[in-house]
DNA sequence: CCCAGGGA
DNA sequence: TCCCTGGGG
């Protein structure tokens, strides 16, 4: 999930309406797991057609991003390369902890205890290569764009928002933070409620929009100092301190300035430090896509969904109505004056 | 995730 | 109008 630094970052709440007529490049691994986590039926199973296949990152992108078009946002997803190397060990925890909530969660129903079942099966939740293949085909049916990043989805969209191809990033993470995204935007949601693995039942959700430069002044840290700071954390690519989160790098650093003038220096789990800096502060791009929101295919969405999932004509035909009601165009053009 | 429907 | 629940495939 990232380096989680939310204490100590300070975010606006928005609107959705300040958002209208902006680009965001939007971590699509990300969004599909929240998708595929909180689309589910009673027992915690996602939703599946008649052949078993799952359908709920289909449900979400449809929706998701059919209100977003409708809030005048362009959106552009970003979708994982083949991961460093130095992510292996978090990716091969991550499977061992979905095998671990796997075994729990059929334990859980066994005993019919369909409140815990639940909130174990979000933590299965597993995207499948099928499943991102669907997610592209879906998404250039409705004539979003996206992209294939090099390495780490969100470097790239963090990349393309430096470089004012888009406004900002969307992640649940703090990682486009250190990846130097000038913006980065929370709960890309329309509603406001959410389901939280671990918890039963909902709790509220607000947009956010956390801006780099005013919280790097904020904490007198420069990038280079709050990638150090994560690094002591913890990242997806190095360990961390046992013992050390936000609060304590935030003071160490501020005290020495970077790791190497620390007691930390050379520690365990600090390993590949140049490594690890140079993966988030030089992070792997691509400049070879092009962003243009193009007019839905009607018929290709009816026949993918319908068709091939079975899913209900006369719910699918409506969204295609109100996706095809969108003017794309005049917010692309409108996008170019902001 | 988002929606629709019903009750407070 | 808000909040909660059930449904979607």
């Amino acid at each position: 999930m990232g380096v989680d630094i939310s204490g100590i970052i300070e975010k606006a709440e928005i609107d959705i309406g300040q958002l209208s007529g902006k680009r965001i490049a939007i971590d699509a691994y990300n969004a599909l797991y929240q998708f595929v986590s909180a689309i589910r039926q009673a027992d915690g199973r996602p939703l599946s057609d008649a052949d078993g296949r799952p359908t709920s990152h289909l449900i979400g992108i449809l929706h998701r991003n059919l209100r977003l078009l409708q809030a005048g946002v362009l959106p552009v997803y970003v979708f994982d390369g083949a991961p460093n190397r130095l992510k292996f060990g978090t990716l091969e925890k991550r499977r061992e902890a979905k095998n671990r909530a796997e075994s729990r969660y059929r334990e859980a129903i066994e005993k019919k205890d369909m409140e815990r079942a639940y909130s174990l099966a979000m933590q299965t939740t597993r995207l499948t290569d099928e499943m991102i293949a669907e997610s592209t085909r879906m998404l250039s049916l409705m004539g979003i764009p996206y992209l294939m990043a090099p390495e780490d989805g969100e470097a790239q969209a963090s990349h393309m928002a430096r470089e004012g191809e888009v406004w900002a990033t969307a992640s649940q993470d703090f990682d486009t933070m250190l990846f130097g995204s000038p913006r980065t935007v929370r709960n890309l949601t329309l509603s406001s409620r959410r389901r939280t693995p671990g918890k039963s039942g909902f709790s509220q959700v607000r947009l956010e929009l956390v801006d780099l430069e005013y919280n790097l002044k904020r904490l007198g840290l420069s990038r280079e100092q709050m990638v150090d700071m994560a690094i002591l954390i913890g990242t997806d690519f190095n360990e961390g301190i046992m013992g050390i989160g936000p609060k304590k790098a935030l003071k160490i650093i501020l005290g020495s300035s970077r790791i190497e003038d620390t007691a930390y220096a050379g520690a365990p789990g600090l390993e590949q430090l140049d490594t690890v800096r140079r993966i988030f502060l030089e992070p792997a791009y691509t400049e070879n896509y092009s962003l243009e929101w193009k007019r839905p295919d009607a018929d290709g969405i009816l026949d993918f969904l319908c068709t091939e999932h079975e899913f209900d004509r006369q719910n699918v035909a409506q969204a295609v109505d109100s996706l095809r009601a969108i003017d794309t165009d005049s917010q692309q053009s409108l996008d170019r004056w902001m």
